[in-house]
RNA sequence: GGGUAGGUAGCGAAGCGGUCAAACGCAACAGACUGUAAAUCUGUCGGCUCCGGCCUUCGGAGGUUCAAAUCCUUCCCUGCCCA
């Protein structure tokens, strides 16, 4: 029924950047394989950010890969932890949600999670399940199995108490709520990033104290975003959201830095490891196809090899032609004037903010009309029939006038 | 509880009675260039404008002054030191 230990710790330690401790990992497949009952494998998903990216798409990868060697994916949304907030690699603290929020952000973490993940072997679990019945008393004694100087040991609260930041005291919780969910589930590993190192171990210490056998920490590298710099995150804007179109993947894809192709492959994708290997050499020597390549794979993984035919031939024809998309956005202007001033448009369509930003676009030649350039910002638009407006690289808009 | 330093545009950070819609950096937006939505360079970056200006912003609320982000009072929030 399992695959051998080899075949699992072959494809378990693919694109993994650490493994705690990685002989209890063995001893616990080899006890798997005797007894022929799966592991519990946990990853906890943080419900204040709901939409996903490949960032989040790297540890849920790994979390299909135990699912397809018959182990079982466990994931526990944190709704009860949401309303303390995470402190992982933020340097501030972070606001809180209601319970319902989190709720709501479950479901659809769930949806596109199984963009994803297999739904055969699959629990989801709300960790107020157990979270919100322990009393002041249990909260107490559970904290006082951990001290402050080992809470400080973790890198961002030792910063942000450096620096002089505030951290306040429930995101000292909030590792030990999370431990408490493996506590709950008796997890035997646990996914994260490697950001979440702390975490996961604080998770080990908290089972030992109940009686448990340690979960084994899995941690996956940080993706970096589309920047090349900072990690991806929605709120840097520099993700490449699992949900998003064919085109927008296929664009933000071709934006990556060179250097991060390689990491694009090992990370985001189920590409062979001989073809691996073989992208290695094609990002030095033709790195423009071995981005486009990684573009199409990326948009046939959540789309269809069609869409990625087509998105690129788009992106082709956008970009490289200077050509407008064969599918644009339709705005229906009502009105009953034969002309209307460029910048009235701009502002009612919401291709400009406000009337400052709209006479800024024109000044700045960003606007233009079938094809011409607006440049006067005083321009008549005669109404007559459909026009196509381009503002900025990007955005397109075809008017449609209503009498 | 005592002392002390702060809260400025999306973020960081200058300004400390008029010349402040507020330096500078980042982000963002536009243009040029490019295999790219990258990099680089250039410009813009509160709102409205009859392009003369006008209006709303510097934690909140009051006040002093011809004039306040800048001074005073008070409230809220945060760091640090002492207890």
């Amino acid at each position: 029924m399992f695959p051998t230990l080899n075949e699992q710790m072959d494809l378990i330690k693919r694109g993994v950047f650490e493994i705690i401790p990685e002989d209890a990992l063995v001893a616990k497949i080899e006890k798997s394989i005797k007894t022929q009952t799966p592991l519990k494998i946990k990853l906890g998903c943080d419900p204040s950010r709901p939409d996903l990216h490949l960032g989040h798409s790297v540890v849920l990868r790994k979390l299909r890969h135990f699912q397809d060697l018959g182990h079982e994916a466990i994931l526990i949304v944190g709704d009860f932890t949401g309303m303390i907030g995470d402190p992982s690699g933020k340097s501030k603290t972070r606001p809180s949600l209601t319970l319902e929020d989190t709720r709501k952000n479950g479901q659809s973490y769930f949806e596109q999670a199984t963009k994803i993940l297999s739904t055969k072997n699959i629990k989801m679990l709300y960790n107020s399940e157990w979270l919100a019945s322990m009393t002041f008393a249990d909260v107490i004694a559970l904290a006082s199995k951990y001290t402050v100087a080992r809470m400080l040991e973790r890198d961002d609260f030792e910063k942000r108490y450096r620096d002089g930041e505030p951290i306040s005291v429930h995101e000292f919780l909030y590792p030990l709520a999370q431990a408490m969910d493996s506590v709950a589930i008796k997890a035997d590993v646990e996914l994260g990033g490697t950001d979440q190192k702390f975490n996961l171990l604080v998770g080990r210490d908290i089972q030992r104290e109940f009686g448990l056998d340690p979960q084994v920490a899995v941690m996956l590298p940080i993706l970096t975003g589309t920047d090349g710099v900072e990690k991806m995150s929605k709120s840097l804007d520099n993700y490449i959201g699992v949900a998003e179109s064919p085109k927008e993947i296929y664009g933000k894809t071709l934006s990556i830095p060179d250097k991060l192709i390689y990491d694009y492959f090992l990370l985001t994708t189920d590409i062979e490891t001989d073809d691996l290997n073989k992208i290695k050499e094609r990002v030095i020597t033709n790195p423009r196809e071995a981005k486009r390549f990684l573009a199409r794979t990326l948009v046939s993984l959540y789309w269809s090899d069609d869409d990625a035919r087509k998105s690129e031939e788009e992106f082709d024809r956008i970009f490289v032609q200077k050509e407008i998309p064969d599918t644009i956005d339709e705005f229906v202007l009502e009105s009953t004037e034969k002309e209307m001033n460029i910048i009235q448009i701009l502002t009612d369509t919401k291709l400009a903010t406000s009337k400052s930003d709209a006479r800024r676009l024109v000044e700045q030649g960003g606007v233009s009309i079938d094809g011409n350039r607006i440049t006067d910002v005083n321009q008549m638009i005669p109404l007559a029939s459909n026009i196509i407006m381009k503002v900025g690289k990007r955005r397109f808009l075809k008017i449609v006038t209503e009498k």
